[in-house]
DNA sequence: AATGAATGAGTCTTCATTCAT
DNA sequence: TATGAATGAAGACTCATTCAT
């Protein structure tokens, strides 16, 4: 089925540059036509590959969700120590920090739109591939790295994240302790 | 004459009603209609007090993050030693975590819609706030704070608040710790 | 009855005001606020006085079309004769010209909102007034006029209006031509 | 592939049929859906062809002044007398006098939702074509053609055409009169 | 499969008119 | 009587979606 792996590359390479449109300016604002031209295509081509707008939105939460994973998990050694489990996703955080940014508001306008399962679930992928990574007690870590992402999105220049990659190191040092 | 009316007072009353539908649907997604039937007035009416519906938006921001400011200065009494203020400091937060996050997809939301500087001093104004009435290295509680109230917008389930308050004081025992 | 004088000056003082925005916009491109505005009075006192916007279009037709024809008759002395005539009637229609520019603006408006009797009565108002007080074979002078006119209202620097008043002399000339 | 449209043609096609909208009613009282109906096409269609509603007005008056002007052109051969020349332009304007009325009531609409140089370069363009047809002085008779033209619109039984092409014939036998 | 012209329901916004004061 | 706030139907314009080619 040669057409079918080409059906899924071209949905992905549709996805792929319908992110930043997404985004910057939320789901409601991104036009179709937008899209398209985003993409390099017409409306028409998109309308063949997702049935809907909608979908789009859909697809693309499902795709950079598991895209991010996948790499983190490839980056973190699972033969490291704590401390540097701890350092490599710091420095894995910081480097997509705007990446993960986009895919936070994708989720949350998600949630918006549709039910809110969808966007739950993209969450707690996250939370799992952290404590699966990590290990420990991991509730305030994933507050910390969420809203370090967050508030990089609102004022990226008012956020230390040198001070952020301390504390994640200082963390390490209290097996016992809130992480 | 015509019933003489406080503009400012009917502005406020607009602009509290229209809070909760700009928070859940965002920006794009909502409606004058919407906004009129939520408010309990007709259309005209809104644009006799708001020139276009990102006005509104405007408006809406400045109104719910300084009412916030002002509501958190009241609550936490600037003579309480260092760990009850960050008591107080939690139980507001957790307290008004929906509130809290409704404003903070707002702040995402005008982020988007508009070039961002207002949505950035926005979030500036709360973290003066908090710097204001706790004091100390607030680099790291920001962060876990603005994560703790967005992960209670996309799961509301999976936050674990009580570990947060107990991380919050146990950092009141490290004066010099990372808080 | 003192009040029946009042309401008539209040209607005849707001059609004076109302003339140069009808004329200058059209019809359809005033907005009561605006009248209003430039009658200096409420939206309210407008429907006091008139029912509706189509009213003081109306009242506005009857109201300058009387105006000019009255002044036109004070002007034209019965007693001159036939050369001199004319010569008052060119200096007439050359000093109001943009009044009566104006005036044949609101008639041909008004015979596109409504169905077109009143304002073709009107302009036979006119052309009787002109046959009334120059007599002979008018048809092609009204016309001459009318142009003359017109011209003025689209291209007021493209008009030569001593040209004009020197044919218009020329056919005092000739009691046997045209005129 | 979609079908191959000439933009210049539908363009054309629209404005043909949007011209008497226009003349009847005045600008700001044709409703865009009067103006697809009339065309026969959705409103959709009208904006993708044209931005807005003024560029449809903007683009009628260009278009019926220019096919006006072609069409006299074609008609009044260069090679006849003057005395011929002036009996062409006499049937032209004669025969057409509902379309050139047409077009004076879209260049007066004109000059009132825009500045109204493009109204006054319009009635330009049809004096530079008298001129240049029948030459001579024609002051006077361009302002008896407009004239006749917009009695025509508000009075069509009150204008006795005949009388003026006999004027027009006069005019022929005078060179150095007044026309 | 791909295009982009076409559709028309739906959006923001306006404005003639009403009415409480 | 006068005001101007309020109404809501209607207007200009948009845009997700369809479909002929």
């Amino acid at each position: 089925m040669p057409k079918l792996v080409d059906v899924e590359q071209e949905r992905t390479a549709i996805l792929d540059r319908c992110l930043e449109l997404f985004a910057r300016q939320g789901y409601g604002l991104v036009r179709m036509r937008e899209l398209a031209d985003a993409v390099g295509v017409s409306t028409g081509k998109l309308y063949h590959y997702f049935p809907d707008k909608r979908s789009i939105a859909d697809a693309l939460l499902a795709h950079v969700g598991l895209a991010d994973v996948a790499e983190a998990q490839r980056r973190i050694s699972p033969g490291a120590s704590r401390r540097e489990r701890l350092g490599l996703l710091g420095a894995f955080v910081c480097e997509r920090r705007d990446r993960l940014g986009v895919t936070l508001l994708l989720a949350l306008d998600h949630r918006r739109i549709e039910g809110g399962d969808t966007a739950r679930d993209a969450l707690r992928v996250y939370r799992a591939a952290l404590t699966d990574q990590i290990g420990g007690d991991d509730e305030v870590l994933f507050s910390v790295l969420i809203g370090m992402i967050i508030r990089g999105v609102l004022d990226p220049d008012g956020v230390d994240i040198d001070r952020h990659l301390a504390w994640l190191e200082a963390q390490a040092g209290h097996p016992d302790g809130p992480l």
